[in-house]
DNA sequence: GTCTATAGACTGATAGAC
DNA sequence: GTCTATCAGTCTATAGAC
């Protein structure tokens, strides 16, 4: 039998993802691991150290990602950045599958939580970088297009193409995304 | 002072939006009003009753789309099929909102309501398109990048192209997805 | 580390007066 | 059409025994 901390992570990782975290009840994750609620409550301090727990990796990868924003790149180095983000992100499917389906609930763990500004300031950043009049709008919508194909396949990538290697589906992915951006 | 139950609607558009279908409480939405909440149910049955109002216009629409679908279209017929759902949708970019950051609740719905296979439907068939292996695993990434490039943009231009008049960004989002669906 | 039992705070929804 | 008052149900979270 597996660590009990462990499968609470994976109960919830799959709950959240199916049916939204706030719709997620302990005691569903309780019951489906077979203990009792306040079991969770020794391993957690609360529900959403849970899903803290679930997300934090991520926001690793989001810091980087907030850097090569700050330094106004150009389509080129967007088509760069976001291949290596697609490299890091493709193995966990998963966890974007979390990230795309709970925007809301994680947005409201940024607000309430001390290591979360990142992702807060990375959803500004974005904007900002998309209201930008300086740059032209056709550039704002490729960027924005090009955030979505990522978007698109790696969320579609859990249910519809989740039998396909990863080496198969990167390279597809990347070619897609400098379509959009108009490189190479 | 206007109808009631139209400002009903525009509150709770605008909460659900912004905090979400479960995390928006109809005291919050009631108060915002300058009502209680049981004056909320002379003009509703229920809570899911004001969401599936909001979100119905567009089933027409997806009701298309699945027609679309169901013709094993091409990259051209598909390209085609998105401007037309760009156009019909990109004057309702809130509602787009809507459905975007409400998957998981909208889902829920589709389940226990009638008019609302349409919806589950949907999804199914995506699904099956991008899982069918007699389409070329480029063919199908492309599709979903297409998805992705629509969605992006639109769910972005609730934000940061909310004042980018349409007729300027239908053309450039067409582009996008031509380019994406390698077509033109 | 897991249990029983329960506190305490919501929620959606209803009854009935005005 | 809107109110006051209230119900029943669910939730997160905790106290305390084993």
């Amino acid at each position: 039998m597996k660590d009990t901390r462990e499968r609470i992570l994976e109960t919830a990782l799959d709950l959240f993802i199916e049916r939204g975290y706030e719709r997620t009840s302990l005691r569903e994750i309780a019951e489906r691991i077979g203990v009792t609620k306040p079991a969770l409550y020794y391993h957690f301090a609360s529900k959403e150290e849970i899903l803290r727990t679930l997300v934090e990796p991520v926001f690793t990868l989001q810091e980087s990602a907030l850097k090569l924003l700050e330094s106004k790149p150009d389509r080129e180095e967007w088509s760069k950045g976001l291949a290596a983000v697609a490299a890091w992100l493709l193995p966990q499917r998963r966890l974007f599958e979390l990230l795309e389906n709970n925007e809301n609930a994680i947005h409201a763990l940024a607000q309430s939580s001390d290591n979360f500004e990142a992702h807060a300031a990375m959803h500004s950043r974005v904007d900002a970088l998309l209201s930008d009049k300086s740059t032209p709008l056709d550039d704002r919508v490729r960027i924005a297009g090009a955030i979505g194909v990522f978007a698109g396949v790696l969320g579609l990538s859990g249910k519809a193409f989740r039998n396909v290697p990863i080496d198969e589906l990167q390279p597809l992915l990347v070619a897609a995304v400098n379509d959009v951006l108009q490189v190479d």
